[in-house]
RNA sequence: GGGAGUUUAGCUCAGUUGGUUUAGAGCAUCUGCCUUACAAGCAGAGGGUCGGCGGUUCGACCCCGUCAACUCCCACCA
């Protein structure tokens, strides 16, 4: 569009997509450093149609590479125009009605023609039609293109949104700061605690950089606000609308010099509603009248709450405000820990919305899945505050689980009937971490021994075992609750169940088929499972409690039951545990490699320094490994296959033909594997610096790294001199 | 444009103030098993120079700088 200089001297032309507000134009602004149009700052020009003379104006605001350079400013009708003109100081002309319609009111002092009239009561698209038709009657369109632009729609009608002026109400984030620094302080200092921390980052920033806050919304639904206005535009900001009176009357009584007349005065209410978050910030004390009735007992003992849960999206609306108001209204923090959940994304990294349709149904997940399963796909994938894009394999995960649980529990079941009470080591249900572990020199050397010994009082390593892993992932789970690490305690939780409990410690004290149980084995199974169904429950809560009172007639729920103290976990113990474990996986892996058929049994040597060590978990061996013998050598033992495993030895004799390859093979590459470690332990400790900078228990620990890889390659290179 | 974050196994993600053996899980893959709790399972196995480069340190997945890719929040161009 050109408009034509008020001198005559030709014209300037600007590009604009919005033609329909030019009637408000008050001002041409040019950067001032664009030469083009140097010599024009400070002349006039004339708005097409309605004739009025602007001043060309110089602002940094305007790029002078984009569209022609110059800029028309309509302040009524554009943020940024608005913006230029509150600085430098140009009148505002609003040309639309709240409707979107043309209004010709506030151009009244231009001497408005028929024609700019006759655009009274059109609609804003039709009008930009209109007049850019008119403007290129009078030929000063210069060019018209297609232009792709950026528009702000509304989110339910889908309507282009228009900015205009309006009255609103606002809050001085300044100064409220200023009354309140600790909303910002408690955070940073931690009196009010991230989970996780680094959004304390993001917190600072927007409430060290805070815009006033706009608190009045034109809805229908909300609360009013509590503001009178009289007939002279005189404003009473008060509780109630009598107050609002007497407000009003002691003004007017100033005014006059004398006593209104109560009829005298009329007070219209502001229409407007508050922003949904000026009455939110508000909840952890309006929850308990904390303002309706401020002082009741409820408040008093519930304020400040304890932990807040919420997503960091609305860490500005919601959290700081609430923060705000707490030291507004109660000079106390509302809460003293606020867990941030992460944000559920789609596969494709989207944020759930309504509008994309892409939320997952939670109900078909319950339907498909299960309600515990469900939960525990969302808890164990989602740390805190980190996003989690929405897989449905860990709830998959979670379906399994819930069946690993009734399936351990059908196998306990099952044994209920066969209780073997004719020992009288009944457990008592205390803790008890004092068994000692049996040193006499058990040995199973005929096939019809195994099943005799696996009912005698043999299993003690196995629940003296069990009983301390519960201990460990006991204390373990209690810190990382503390920490608000939720998805790390279910992991390690499902693990304790499905693997140390279900794919060891049940298999250990397994009785044969159709075979007796001893007492104290039952006994302290049922415990060990009350106590995993408790520690599961606040991630599962619904199969955990029917567990609960499936594995005995109880009073209780596991809902209210309190958690116990839990003794410390015995380290040695544990240790004993991971070796068992380790030799069982360890000879377990030579079997598969050599082709033994699971049914085969196999007869095992073990050549070590720690007999005793393997004398009280040899049953669990005998059985885990189906091995008819177990014997303890000072030396190789001829024709088996050999396998190293820790620093001790083990001989494996069986049906099948020994593959030396294969053996010396895997020697080797473990051989190569612990000569690699050694030397780069070797060269950690050779270092001088880290000798004399490293902590002691660090340099202890280094050193017994190197011990055991040399007694390891020692006993390594041993089997293989032996192959 | 301003701010924040992410980058670790094929996929989705853990890894708590730097030193627990040269990194873990689930899913997927490979091998062997219908073993009287569980094939939605059991027993094993393979797979990653922790995005690139540089620095600090005796020592870095972790701390600092830089580059790259991606994500989110805020503001948005006539």
């Amino acid at each position: 569009v050109q408009y034509k200089m008020v001198d005559g001297s030709g014209s300037i032309t600007v590009a604009t997509t919005r033609p329909e507000t030019i009637l408000g134009d008050v001002a041409i602004c040019v950067n001032p450093t664009d030469e083009r149009y140097s010599q024009l700052v400070g002349k006039e020009v004339i708005v097409p149609i309605i004739n009025r003379k602007i001043p060309i104006i110089a602002d940094d605001y305007v790029t002078a590479d984009f569209g022609t350079g110059a800029l028309k400013i309509t302040p009524a009708h554009d943020k940024n125009d608005n913006m230029l003109g509150l600085k430098h100081k140009l009148k505002a002309i609003d040309t639309l009605d709240a409707t979107g319609k043309f209004t010709a009111v506030e151009l009244m002092d231009d001497n408005p023609s028929a024609l700019v009239l006759s655009y009274n009561g059109v609609d804003r698209f039709a009008l930009r039609k209109k007049i850019v038709e008119d403007i290129s009657a009078i030929g000063l369109i210069e060019k018209i293109e297609d232009y792709k632009g950026q528009v702000g729609t509304s989110e339910r009608t889908g309507a282009v949104i228009e900015s205009r002026l309006s009255m609103q109400w606002f809050i001085d984030m300044q100064k409220f700061m200023d009354k309140n620094p600790e909303a910002l302080e408690s955070v940073m200092n931690d009196t009010i605690q991230f989970y996780p921390a680094k959004l304390k980052n993001t917190y600072s920033h927007w409430l060290s950089n805070i815009k006033d806050w706009c608190i009045s919304r034109q809805l229908w639904w909300g609360q009013q606000i509590p503001a009178w206005y009289d007939a002279e535009g005189n404003v009473f900001v008060a509780a109630t609308e009598e107050e609002a009176m007497q407000k009003a009357e002691s003004l007017k009584q100033k005014a006059q010099g004398f006593q209104p007349s109560a009829l005298s005065i009329k007070l219209t209410r502001d229409e407007d509603v508050l922003d949904t978050w000026f009455s939110s910030w508000l909840w952890p004390m309006e929850v308990f009248k904390g303002i309706s009735n401020p002082g009741n007992t409820d408040i008093n003992y519930y304020y400040p709450t304890t932990t807040l849960v919420t997503g960091q999206d609305i860490i500005f609306f919601w959290v700081a405000r609430m923060i705000m108001a707490g030291y507004e209204y109660k000079q106390l923090p509302p809460f003293k820990d606020v867990y941030f959940t992460g944000m559920v994304r789609d596969k494709q990294g989207r944020k759930m919305s309504k509008q994309l349709g892409n939320s997952p149904d939670l109900l078909g997940l319950i339907d498909q899945y299960g309600a515990d399963a469900t939960r525990f796909g969302i808890m164990i994938a989602s740390p805190a505050g980190n996003d989690l894009l929405f897989d449905e394999s860990s709830l998959e995960q979670g379906r399994n689980f819930n069946n690993k649980l009734w399936n351990a529990l059908k196998l306990v079941k099952m044994w209920e009937g066969r209780v073997d009470d004719s020992t009288e080591t009944a457990f008592n249900g205390h803790l008890s971490t004092n068994n000692k572990i049996d040193d006499s020199n058990k040995m199973i050397d005929d096939s019809n021994a195994a099943a005799v010994i696996y009912h005698l009082s043999t299993h003690n390593f196995a629940l003296d075992w069990f009983q301390n892993r519960l201990q460990q992932v006991q204390e373990e789970v209690d810190s990382l609750m503390k920490q608000f690490r939720l998805s790390e305690a279910l992991k390690i939780i499902y693990s304790l169940i499905w693997d140390d409990f279900c794919s060891w410690y049940l298999e250990w004290v397994k009785p044969g088929f159709e075979q007796p149980i001893e007492k104290v084995v039952y006994e302290k199974t049922i415990y060990y499972f009350t106590e995993l169904m408790q520690i599961l429950h606040p991630f599962m809560p619904f199969v955990t409690e029917e567990i609960y009172h499936l594995l005995q007639d109880r009073t209780d729920d596991l809902c209210i039951r309190e958690n116990k103290a839990f003794a410390k976990a015995d380290a040695a113990i544990l240790l004993q545990g991971n070796l068992l474990k380790d030799v069982i996986t360890g000879i377990r892996d030579v079997r598969n490699k050599n082709q033994i058929k699971p049914k085969e049994q196999i007869q095992l040597y073990i050549q070590t320094e720690a007999t005793a060590t393997y004398q009280s978990i040899d049953n669990i061996l005998a059985k885990q490994l189906n091995a008819k013998t177990i014997v303890f050598v000072a030396d190789k033992v001829a024709n088996t296959i050999s396998a190293v495993i820790g620093n001790d030895k083990f001989y494996i004799e069986s049906e099948q033909p020994i593959n030396t390859g294969s053996q010396k093979e895997d020697l080797l590459k473990d051989l190569q594997h612990q000569q690699g470690f050694l030397a780069s332990v070797e060269k950690k400790l050779s270092n001088e610096k880290f000798v004399n900078n490293a902590k002691p228990e660090v340099l202890a620990l280094e050193q017994k790294k190197k011990s055991d890889a040399l007694s390891r390659i020692q006993a390594i290179e041993e089997s293989l001199a032996g192959l």
